[in-house]
DNA sequence: CAGAGTTTGTGTCAATCGGACATTAATCGC
DNA sequence: GCGATTAATGTCCGATTGACACAAACTCTG
């Protein structure tokens, strides 16, 4: 059945999680146990087990490293990378996945047998090991794309959430400022992004903000275009 | 190396192939010669070969199926299906792949060993092989919103076009009219877009249309979102 | 050759949207 | 109470967009 002709691969996968934290926008990693690269940061993954749908799989690798329950977050389908020479230990395809979640307040799983870390992008330069660089510059390109077109960013915040909390996402995330007034109404005056709450909450200074659930609205048309803002 | 807990895969590709064929957005299909889905219509597709980089993969088999040079027509990965049960053959997993091609006047590959037919795709009613059907859905759909965020329409055009040719892309592939005075003033306001020549083209009937080539420009900001237009 | 028919190219106008910015409201610390 | 700080609402204006008028250039027909 697999002649010469077809390649015989391994299918792993790969999972780029992110998350603001501490007002950056951050990516679970795990350190290398093993040869190659051990040692090494790397983003969480693993194989894809036999009979085991794809997504499923996915679905699997993020609770395992989240502890969180997969099917309430979002995870998406990135890419596969499948370049000869991306594993040395053969012929490894790898499908990427993205994954949203809100600032944990669990630990990160740091007890597992590999030691999982949340690291800042930004402090990322080019030390993953294989081609997780590349994946994890996708992972954030597609979110920050996601964030215009799409209500995604209410992925990352709390169930329950202010308008400032949402815009502190776009901020880290687009790594640029945006005008709380027009920020406001922009959210406020789509229908299904946010849906209002009669809670408010106390900050440590200022005026007490409302509180918002997100929406069932999954598009947002028209978008949220990152303009020629003022960068942060 | 492969342990019963890591599924043995084989890795297929499968091409999307679209274009714009008399007046309808069309797609390149095969006969399949063998079962399973006999004589059933699918998405041209083959094997990932051994040590072949995934992407060069799958401009090989845009060349034998279309007989055009791969590497200068829109190529894009789409998406991975890998479903348990979706090739009754075994686990396959599928890297599908959507190419955008211009009105090809050379017969279509009609003499090769299996049989190529371009069919519109709005009279595909689900007829497709294995999961091709959910495969073209999701070629069409990224196909649509390529063209309101990129220039992707000129790939669908012959090197030297008319912005009525580019509008009929739009049209077609979004089934909706456009405006064509709001049309052109979009275009030719978008700098890089296309690009000016000093022919015209006398049409059958009508004022002659200046002639354009596409150019350098491949991301539209602001885009052209296809908003509640006058559906076709 | 004149006029109808058709398509291209330029222009107008009003409604809407988005960016820049002012002002008021509510809370905390002193 | 008062200043500091953040939230919420509102104003203004230029840019963009959708709807539509009209002129230009060509073919076909009588």
């Amino acid at each position: 059945m697999t002649s010469r002709d077809h390649a015989v691969v391994r299918l792993a996968l790969d999972l780029a999680i992110l998350t603001v934290r501490e007002g950056a926008l951050q990516v679970l990693t795990v350190t290398r146990g093993n040869e190659p690269f051990r040692g090494r940061p790397a983003l969480p993954g693993g194989f894809l087990r036999d009979g085991e749908d794809l997504h499923a799989a996915a679905v699997r690798e993020l609770r395992e490293e989240t502890a969180l329950d997969g099917g309430a977050m979002h995870l998406e389908q990135l890419s596969v990378y499948g370049a000869p020479d991306r594993d040395p230990r053969g012929r490894i395809i790898s499908v990427a996945y993205l994954a949203i979640v809100p600032d944990l307040p669990a630990p990160t799983a740091g007890s597992d047998a590999v030691a999982a870390a949340w690291l800042p992008v930004a402090a990322i330069r080019g030390g993953l090991a294989f081609d997780h660089d590349r994946i994890l510059d996708d992972a954030v390109e597609r979110a920050r794309s996601r964030l215009e077109f799409t209500t995604l960013a209410t992925a990352f915040c709390a169930p329950v959430f202010t308008i400032g909390d949402l815009r502190t996402v776009y901020e880290v995330v687009w790594g640029q400022s945006l005008d709380p007034r027009n920020f406001s109404r922009k959210v406020l005056s789509t229908v299904g992004f946010v849906e209002a709450t009669d809670e408010k909450r106390n900050p440590l200074v200022g005026r007490p903000a409302a509180l918002y659930r997100r929406g069932d609205r999954t598009v947002l048309n028209p978008p949220i275009l990152r303009g020629a803002a003022t960068v942060a």
